[in-house]
DNA sequence: TTTACTTAGTCAATTCGTTTGAATAATTCC
DNA sequence: GGAATTATTCAAACGAATTGACTAAGTAAA
């Protein structure tokens, strides 16, 4: 990115600051916006006039404080735009419709049985239909379909688009799902492997507002992982960063193991259908996570095994986050219920001390994920919003006219900010 | 950071995007540059009027290529900026003089065995001197002095500064050595971990030049690791990230080694001080570097059972590294001899695929630092120059001026770009 | 109650870096 | 030799943030 900037882009960049501050650490006044953003009081006083005719942001009362004039409030207005997300995986299809201020409006959770691509994708258009006339909107008014699967995605064969992941998804070989989508429904489409939508999630709406760099640890019928590097979601080369079900259990050794065939590595403790089959065989049937949580509360045996030995590697997977990345924090979140999760951090916590290299004062912090079970939807449904409103550095610089800029198809609309 | 952006800011990024297209892509006409910044040739032609003055850049001959007026080539001038750098080890000293072209026009090296901080205090500002005299300078020609330490580093405990890790230099216990430094010499001083170093200067001399997210692996007195994403380096929280001698060996379980009381971690297989003294119980007198590529000449039987060993183990960080980061590439390279890291690599190499979760097609390529055993050095050299001309992203966005902005003390200068 | 002071916000003029358009020079193609 | 092409500069225009003057609306102190 060797390309320069002028004053339109800098226009551009400081609307999205703007929004953002009044989103982050609103309400705020035009003076408050001013200090922060350390641009004059007359330059906000116009870009809000901007935001205010756009009806992004809307002004409340006037509120007094100590001596001097009273200032005008401003906020977001939650109906200033929406995204739809949509989380696809083997066992279910979970929809939402949310406003720009987080609020999910409206809900579709589906169960599935690895659906074909055909279904699936009916399933996921009829989705988004349903969603968007529930809120009487049309199509063009909402911003764009986040659509999250669980990791890692390839590129398609052509180079265009990324496609689905067939291991988690027999029968997707080569399938461009963003592609076929924005086709079908004449909005953009993001698509993104689920765990790292989960922390976009919680960088816009949750705890990762006031954190600049996180790892989201995800629990899903795997497990998955994002990254948040000073703010913007980190990608990786390929678009597979975090993929922490991968790490190899042993460093050294290539021992592969006998059932599948693959070296030994994390994913395998946290596989949730292979976790139901044994559950199956100690003869507890359990079809699905809410069944866990019933499992969790009469202290199952083969379970709280299952979570010691999870929690084990866990404790590993932190550590290797620790001192590889240095964030700031950790999160924990997904598609497992807040008690299973809550009580795997706390083994990790209890752990962690004695596991840590002597000397090692400071340490991440660890957190809850705030959106619960349908942080993955609701992290997709962001992604649309994030790309129109985030103020990420790229938005100051010019792009590239030339065709071939390396990014691979994902649509990528023109930001109306 | 919540900051905007003005005009006046647009014009320093600019600058340094002037500056950087003609040192990454050079020689470069006034016209090729407005193709690449996509800025107007109007706005290049006054920038590099501006360069031109401060004596950064200098016109060569004229290029005539195709049909059309022939264009004034710009390039570098190397004499436009000189800064400093020492590498210091418990084992070793090693001071550069580098000139903003990258070459280095004075070595110092001296060999020592654990200074005191008053010792190696003294010893780094006659370095210093020493090397300033040598190319008739004076101290407040040179924009700054780097300086390299094995990590992690920790923050000083009155918080501002940092300070050296005391498990590698015992006594050196909360020492704030930058500081020291900077009082004695007047010029800004960076202190980094010498991995971090050495992938900074891989990133603007070596073939970090041309790729954009890179992890460095670092071979010294221990294993170190440097991350440089989106053309950044990425520093961690705590300014510790890419600790990779830390993470552990095996994911799960916490027994601790009788040996050293620490969980057992991949450090431990590539510690140079324990490799000498096992080379030694096995009747090989070792005490440097340099003895080492004797014996991989000879195929020495200890020194050969240690590359398997490490390289065992080092194909786990590769994975950890690949799943994690998902980079463009790995870079290896460090203090031990280019024969020595290129057989690990290929070893490496050879293991790798076997050990890869099935389906991964893309995987991040290999390659040898550029720079030889004065990488640290020389990686150390490049912080102050990257301050003052990186293209980075926050040069884009006003500073606060309020006091307190959470940079603990290590000097940043006001840059003259 | 009056007066002084403080703060929020707007209007108008200024500043400054990039862009646009015109002009000039140097070279190749026909 | 003339037309086309490319590099570069000069001068004017454009558009963003800034600056300074001003009004409005409150608190604090006399």
């Amino acid at each position: 990115m060797l390309t320069g900037t002028n004053l339109v882009y800098t226009k551009k960049y400081n609307l999205r600051i703007v929004h953002e501050a009044i989103r982050v650490l609103g309400p705020l006044s035009r003076a408050d916006i001013a200090r922060h953003t350390e641009l004059s009081v007359q330059t906000i006083s116009n870009l809000v006039k901007e935001l205010l005719a756009l009806r992004l942001v809307q002004e409340g009362g006037r509120r007094t404080e100590g001596r001097g004039a009273p200032s005008t409030t401003l906020t977001l207005n939650p109906d200033g735009a929406y995204a739809i997300g949509l989380d696809l995986d083997r066992d279910h299809l979970t929809g939402v419709l949310v406003d720009l201020a987080g609020n999910v409006r409206h809900r579709v959770h589906v169960e599935l049985d690895s659906p074909s691509p055909a279904e699936a994708l009916a399933l996921m258009v009829e989705t988004t239909n349903t969603l968007v006339h529930r809120q009487k909107l049309r199509l063009n008014q909402v911003a764009g379909l986040g659509v999250g699967v669980p990791g890692p995605m390839h590129q398609a064969e052509n180079g265009k688009g990324y496609v689905v992941n067939p291991k988690a998804f027999p029968g997707w070989h080569n399938i461009p799902l963003a592609s076929w989508l924005q086709d079908q429904l004449g909005m953009p489409v993001y698509l993104e492997n689920n765990a790292m939508a989960a922390a976009v999630g919680e960088r816009w709406y949750g705890a990762g507002r006031q954190i600049d760099t996180f790892f989201y640890i995800y629990f899903g019928s795997g497990l998955g992982g994002g990254l948040v590097m000073h703010g913007q979601p980190y990608e990786g080369f390929t678009g597979n960063a975090g993929e922490i079900g991968y790490l190899p259990t042993i460093l050294a050794g290539d021992a592969t193991t006998r059932e599948t065939g693959d070296p030994p590595h994390v994913g395998l403790h946290f596989n949730m259908p292979r976790l139901y089959e044994t559950l199956r065989r100690d003869g507890t049937p359990v079809n699905t996570l809410e069944d866990l949580d019933g499992l969790l509360d009469a202290r199952h045996p083969a379970l709280l095994e299952w979570m010691d030995d999870a929690s084990d590697h866990l404790t590993g997977l932190v550590l290797a986050i620790e001192y590889l990345l240095d964030p700031e924090a950790i999160c924990f979140g997904g598609r497992l219920s807040s008690a299973i999760v809550g009580e795997l951090m706390d083994r990790v916590a209890r752990q962690l001390p004695a596991r840590r290299i002597g000397g090692k004062v400071t340490a991440p912090r660890h957190f809850l994920a705030t959106a619960g079970v349908d942080a993955a939807a609701l992290g997709v449904a962001t992604l649309p919003i994030y790309e129109i409103f985030a103020p990420a550095p790229q938005v100051l610089l010019k792009q590239r006219r030339s065709p071939g800029n390396g990014d691979p198809g994902v649509h990528r609309p023109v930001t109306s900010l």
